[in-house]
DNA sequence: CCCGTGAAGATTGTCAACAATCCGGAGATG
DNA sequence: CATCTCCGGATTGTTGACAATCTTCACGGG
């Protein structure tokens, strides 16, 4: 048999895999809402598996630290009151900051920007149509570009996590107003810093970004 | 009862807790070798517990990135290529950065920048003396310290994973040689970056510190 | 009315056994 | 001799049951 089909590994995944996916969309769209006791046995039956695999997952989950666990009491989704919340966004913007840098100085740099400048085109259509529900996956979907762009498996998988949590508080928040077109604007001037290859400048601009989206959230949150 | 005794919550730990522990600690010291499969039944009895809550730690080591699952066919310790180690550097560079800007750019940058020098100066008293291990712990405690001062959870967490992976690195690298005293300059102008506040400088301490380091395990490790 | 006591119920923590899967080698076949 | 098939041993995946712990609530005493 030829090794050179280009034939990807056949992706199975483990139970545990599985069920901690599922589990991470329910905490982070608020199915399971912050603070809440994760009830072993319930989910197990929910999933239609044994204690065993769920216990597995939820292992995954705290030490992700979506999941808190009290000895003997049980399991609760993490709480995030503001001084989580500005701590999310220090790191997010510290792995950002760092993506984008690998990005502007990388090999194919003018390649990311302009998949960068796509994805910002989405938020700018979402934003014109008033679609602020499409318009919030857009925003998320750049970041995730971002980082990906990046191309490093250790920046991915932290911001993955930065990424529910972040998602958890807009979902706390849900019906609050942001003006789309900050949102928007704050992108593309991004995208150009990637663009243009200028250090200073691009780090300035994440960082006004995390802030100001910060300052929305914590303003809306009180 | 008063609830201002000062008492802190006893500090009672999940089993799978502890195996976490004791499994990365196996990893990062090299007991537990790169690439080497853990077989489950031979740990739990190890550990003296059954396979479940051996199997509980680790799908944390999993999700940490530690442990790579192959299934139906077992768990083993992670190999870390050059480009591997690439990305450690690259995203400790993210990690650290942030976080001396938070100690430096915080309220007590005085006192962090202090404990700093004190750290600073067990490294280059074991310089001095010529004891590389001890050198070599001091650096780790010094870049911990580095974290631990920013106060972020987030960045503490993902650093601790971080340090495991670069002392698996070091590990398998014993024996080779490193100029001392570079490393001991290239803490003491991080530390003095931080209590002088210049921003500019402070990053550029730390990516040229990290370069450095990486450089010297790359060269290393061919 | 307040507080300590104790038992019932529910939930988590742990285990040992069973099922499914994979790996290696012996044997048959061309 | 090469190759395919099949089987045994070993390892992982999953389950249901049992033990330990915590919470709740009713009860009785002060």
């Amino acid at each position: 048999m030829s090794a050179a089909s280009g034939f990807q590994p056949v992706p199975r995944e483990s139970t545990s895999s599985l069920i901690t996916r599922q589990l991470r969309e329910g905490i982070m769209y608020g199915t399971l809402p912050a603070g809440a006791q994760l009830s072993e046995a319930a989910l197990a039956a929910e999933f239609g598996v044994s204690r065993g695999p769920l216990r597995e997952a939820m292992q995954r989950l705290v030490q992700e630290g979506l999941v808190r666990s009290e000895l003997n009491r049980g399991l609760f989704v993490k709480e995030l009151d503001e001084a989580e919340i500005r701590d999310i966004y220090l790191t997010r913007t510290a792995i950002e900051t760092a993506a984008a840098r690998a990005v502007a100085h990388g090999d194919s740099a003018a390649q990311g920007a302009e998949r960068l400048r796509t994805r910002a085109a989405v938020m700018a259509e979402a934003a014109a149509a008033g679609d602020l529900h499409r318009l919030a996956d857009a925003d998320f979907a750049f970041h995730e570009e971002l980082v990906n762009l990046a191309g490093s498996p250790r920046l991915h998988r932290v911001h993955e996590t930065l990424m529910v949590e972040t998602r958890m508080c807009m979902t706390a928040l849900q019906g609050t107003y942001f003006d789309p077109d900050d949102q928007v604007a704050e992108h593309s001037r991004i995208v150009e810093a990637i663009a243009s290859g200028d250090d200073a400048e691009l780090v300035a601009q994440i960082e006004e970004h995390m802030q100001e989206a910060l300052d929305r959230l914590v303003r809306a949150s009180r």
